[in-house]
Order: structure tokens, then C-alpha cells, then sequence
DNA sequence: GCCGTTTTCGGCCCGACTGTTTTCAGTCG
């Protein structure tokens, strides 16, 4: 069955084949088109049966047909023509960290080298002392790129943005400890709360350069420092994350932090229009000619344009400029509106102390709610209830300005009756069980059921469509959140297109320091979610003037 | 190969940094 995720990986594939041999604008036009299919919240397939591939934004006639021909066939005829052109290793050699399409295509053109073992070969048999362009500092890099490359296979993937965020957190709260009165803000894929990040773009304000980036280089899990220059170091942690850190001028800050948190794709668009109406974007500013008309702040820059601010998390070039020229765009959820957490386990040996702990941090954040999981049946094994003490704990807690909600967990294997002695007021349906396994009925069924623990198949976005649809016929929501058993924005993207509400995991009980619940908010975001598309929102008391923008 | 509020052709973001250079090419984000 041909997924997304493999036509946007050939395409990728198709994109590098070009670049190596030299194609000037075709390959982006290949990874634009890629990147869209990425974003797709339906299959290739039932796009193309109502010949509707080109709405897809980077599809035109031509990747058109390919997609349709590989939705046919399993395989691109243009694609494996090309494989059979040019040897894979050329490509692998293009991939290495400092080399490129040029690099890759004059080692192949000029010194027949088809992959890595050819390239350490040519270097140790002083082949490339000849080639014009390549002193010995060239040579010594690519050695140490081939020998890295070696040492860690897959080295320079992306990392899941939870596994990034304790080590963005770290950094940042170092650098602002040291440099009190600047700016000190982490830009790129990681403040649009994209799923995986491929580094660290963190921007200060500073009148010395220097001193910020002295603190930054003795940071303790610093590697190597890749590069230094006057306003841009770049440097790779021990766990193999490159960070970038530059240093801007306030008056530039707005102007860095919308060209640095991108999307490239949003960049570009800006760019565009920007052109169209006499103006130049770049990270110092918006410029006519010599006069400067924004740059400070995020928002002066998109007024410049004439377009309303835009969030980060929105930042895809999927229709937000067109939106944002219309006028302000309707909010999105923001931590402040988050009124309670409808997901926390009571674990087996945590008791009355567990609930306590709780209860406490759950007030300690003003939720006005609180769902705990106090029975769980788990699949082959009879359902295990919270003892006596801690239901009797539980009912002799009265909670100012707290309530406490029962839940229950489904598992596979579980039955009704089960469920209805212990008279759960909400219900949390476990995955495995899509269309097939017991769930509430609505007769005197509980005022919020959520679906919780997804497991797809290999294919997350084909996957996830039944887990979706179950949400929508019971009235559940679905939790988003980070981690391969929650949604991520792009499922629930899906679950707000099809009136599915949302519900976000809080993280509440875990350490303080957990990124549970800024993920699952930029989660949420990222799918548009307003207060009304998340089940555990609410408009909070007071309202008005709580937002805070890095960029302003 | 894609795209259009200067549309069906002629553009395609642009600046920092590095290494190898007497003025630039390649890579990166």
C-alpha cells in the first residue's frame, strides 16, 4: 500500500538525484512538494480519485502525474531512471556535514568517485591535493566528516522535539542567567512546536557579542565549536545537537525572530510579497529602499507587510499569510486557558500521598479539575481498583475550587458491567480496540470521554483516521500530546477538520521540567485549535491581556 | 518544476561563514 510518508521520501530522493546532477531549481521544486505531502491530512489516493492533486501547494502537472503513476504502479519510471544515472554513494558522499551538490558531483565528474570508500581512498592516495579548489584545511573536513559519518550511522536525524526540549531549556535558562538585560529567545522549528527538531536556533540581544558567545562556548555538553563568527556561532552538543546561536541588534530582533523561526516555505512568502509591494525582508529588517518601516518586534515586521501577526506554531506557508492579510487571526489556546487535566494515573503503589501530591499542583495551576484514573484493567489480567484507603481518601477530599473527576481505563478484554460498578463520570478508551472493542453507550454515558493511547500501524496517518472517526461517533475527545501513543498536530489537525475535540496532556504529577504540556499545546496549535476545539479549555476568569510573545 | 493582486513566461530569499582565494564558490539555514 503506497503511503505518503514513501512519496515523500522518493521525492526527497528524486530531489537529491537532481541537485547532484546539476539541476538549478527543479530539486527545491521536488522537497516543496514533499514537505506539503508531509502535512497532508488525507491519503494520496483519495486526493487523486477526485482529481484534486493540484491543490496540494508545490504540485503542478508534472509531480502531479508522478504521484498518480505511483499510486498506479507502486514506482516512478522517471525516479528509477535516474537511480540507474548516478550512483547512490554520490548522493551519501552530497549528505556528508560542509559537502554539497558540487562537491559530491566534482569528486564523481572529475575523479570517478562513486561513494564514502572511494572518497577515503582518493584522500589517502593524495588524489584531491590536485583538484583546484581543495586546500589541505578542505581535505582534513571531509576526513572528519567521513570518519564521523562512520561513527554515527543516522548521525544529524531529527529529534523528537520532547527529547530536544530539556536541553533547549537548559541553554536558554544558562545564557539569560548570564546576560540579565538582553533577549535571549529560542527560534526555528522548535518554537513552531514541530514534532521533530533538527536543531536549536536560539537569537540575544547584545552590545557584545563576544561575552555571549564566550558564555555560550563553555556551556557544559558542548562538543565542538563548528563555526565562530562575529555574529553567528554554531556548535554541536555531546548528544550530536547542533545549536546555533546569533546575536542581533534590538532594533533587528522582530526581523531575526520571524526570518529564524520560519518556515522556510513561510519565508519565502514573505519575501514574495514584500517584493510585490516595494519592500525588502531580510533578519536585519523590512526595508524601502534606505528607509527602515519595521523590525523591532514581530508585529511591525507583518504590518509592514500589511498582514496581522501570526502565530508561530502557523508558520507553514498551508494559508496563514492569505488569512492574516484579511485581518487579525482568531486565537488559538493558550496555556492560560487550559482548566484542567482529564488523563493522570493513580499508579499501584502511590496511595493517599500520590492523590495529595496531585491535587496540589492541580491547584497550584488554578485547574478547576482534575480526572484521575483510579481503576485499570490491563489485558490478560482482572482489573485492578485503587484500594479502599484511596477511595476513601479521595471522597474525603473537598477541594476548594477543585473538583475531582473519576475515570476509568478501557483495556482490551474489559466488559460494560465492569465498568458500570465503579460509575465512571468519564471514560478513557484505550487504542487496539477501534470498532471492534466494548465502549460507553450514550444512554446515561459520562459528561467527557476521551480517547486516549493511540496505536496505529506503520502508516500513523492512515492509522490514526479510525481512532477519529470512533471520537466522532461517541462524542470522545482525543488527547494530543507528545510520544507515539498521542496525537501529534498533524492527527489533530484531522480530528478539528472532522469536529473532534481535543483534549491536552498536561504532564501534571510528572517533574516540574517535564515538556508534556508546552508540547501538547504547540500540538494543538499547530493544528488551529482555538478554546472551543479543546475539550480541557475554558475561557479563563478575567480574560483579556495575558499573552506573551517572544517576538514583541 | 512550480507559480501568478506586475499570470502562461521569467523568475525562483538572501546573508553569514569558511576555505581558498586576489574576488569567489560552496554550503548552510
Amino acid at each position: 500500500m503506497p503511503s505518503n510518508a514513501e512519496a515523500a521520501e522518493i521525492f526527497r530522493n528524486i530531489a537529491d538525484l537532481l541537485d547532484v546532477l546539476g539541476e538549478r531549481f527543479k530539486p527545491e521544486a521536488y522537497r516543496r512538494a514533499a514537505r506539503s505531502i508531509d502535512t497532508l491530512t488525507e491519503d494520496l489516493a483519495q486526493i487523486a480519485a477526485r482529481d484534486e492533486l493540484d491543490t496540494i501547494p508545490g504540485v503542478g502537472e508534472a509531480i502531479g502525474e508522478k504521484i498518480r503513476e505511483y499510486l498506479g504502479t507502486g514506482h516512478i519510471a522517471y525516479y528509477d531512471r535516474l537511480q540507474k544515472d548516478v550512483p547512490p554513494g554520490v548522493v551519501e558522499i552530497m549528505r556528508l556535514p560542509g559537502l554539497g551538490p558540487k562537491t559530491a558531483r566534482r569528486f564523481w565528474t572529475e575523479l570517478g568517485v562513486g561513494g564514502p570508500p572511494e572518497l577515503s581512498d582518493a584522500i589517502a592516495a593524495g588524489r584531491l591535493d590536485s583538484l583546484k579548489g581543495f586546500g589541505p584545511r578542505k581535505i582534513e573536513l571531509i576526513r572528519e566528516a567521513l570518519a564521523t559519518a562512520k561513527a554515527v550511522p543516522g548521525g544529524g536525524a531529527r529529534l523528537p522535539i520532547d527529547e530536544a526540549y530539556p536541553t533547549a531549556m537548559r541553554i536558554l535558562k544558562a545564557l539569560r542567567e548570564r546576560s540579565r538585560h538582553d533577549r535571549v529567545e529560542i527560534a526555528g522549528s522548535f518554537r513552531r512546536r514541530r514534532e521533530t527538531v533538527g536543531d536549536l536556533d536560539i537569537l540575544v540581544t547584545s552590545d557584545e557579542p563576544e561575552r555571549v558567545f564566550d558564555t555560550f562556548s563553555s556551556l557544559s555538553d558542548i562538543r565542538e565549536v563548528q563555526q565562530r563568527g562575529t555574529t553567528k556561532e554554531t556548535v554541536f552538543l555531546k548528544s550530536g545537537l547542533q545549536v546555533d546561536l546569533r546575536v542581533v541588534d534590538p532594533r533587528s530582533f522582530g526581523a531575526a525572530m520571524v526570518y529564524f523561526t520560519g518556515s522556510k516555505d513561510h519565508n519565502v512568502r514573505l519575501r514574495t510579497i514584500a517584493r510585490d509591494r516595494g519592500l525588502k525582508v531580510n533578519e536585519y529588517g523590512v526595508t524601502r529602499g534606505e528607509e527602515i518601516v519595521g523590525g523591532r518586534t514581530e508585529e511591525d515586521v507583518y504590518a509592514a507587510l500589511r498582514l496581522a501577526w501570526i502565530p508561530p506554531e502557523l508558520r507553514e506557508n498551508r494559508g496563514e499569510i492569505e488569512a492574516a492579510a484579511q485581518g487579525p487571526l482568531p486565537p488559538l489556546v493558550e496555556e492560560a486557558d487550559v482548566v484542567g487535566d482529564l488523563h493522570v494515573h493513580l499508579s499501584s503503589e502511590g496511595g493517599a500521598s500520590e492523590v495529595d501530591r496531585f491535587v496540589a499542583e492541580a491547584r497550584r495551576r488554578k485547574y478547576r479539575y482534575l480526572g484521575l484514573i483510579i481503576a485499570r484493567s490491563t489485558a490478560g489480567s482482572p482489573p485492578w481498583i485503587a484500594d479502599d484507603r484511596v477511595l476513601s481518601h479521595l471522597a474525603s477530599i473537598h477541594p476548594t475550587g477543585l473538583e475531582l473527576l473519576r475515570g476509568v481505563e478501557i483495556a482490551p478484554g474489559a466488559s460494560l458491567p465492569t465498568l458500570r460498578n465503579v460509575s465512571p463520570e468519564y471514560v478513557v478508551l484505550p487504542a487496539r480496540d477501534a470498532g471492534t472493542g466494548p465502549g460507553p453507550t450514550a444512554s446515561g454515558g459520562p459528561p467527557i470521554r476521551l480517547i486516549a493511547h493511540f496505536s496505529t500501524g506503520p502508516d500513523r496517518t492512515v492509522g490514526i483516521h479510525p481512532w477519529i472517526e470512533r471520537a466522532k461517533s461517541t462524542g470522545a475527545a482525543v488527547e494530543v500530546g507528545p510520544g507515539m501513543d498521542r496525537l501529534d498536530s498533524n492527527a489533530a489537525r484531522m480530528a478539528l477538520e472532522a469536529g473532534v475535540r481535543l483534549a491536552i496532556a498536561t504532564g501534571l504529577g510528572a517533574d516540574p521540567e517535564d515538556p508534556t504540556l508546552p508540547i501538547a499545546l504547540g500540538f494543538a496549535r499547530r493544528a488551529g485549535a482555538g478554546v472551543s476545539g479543546v475539550a480541557n479549555a475554558g475561557a479563563a476568569e478575567g480574560g483579556g491581556a495575558r499573552r506573551s510573545r517572544p517576538g514583541r
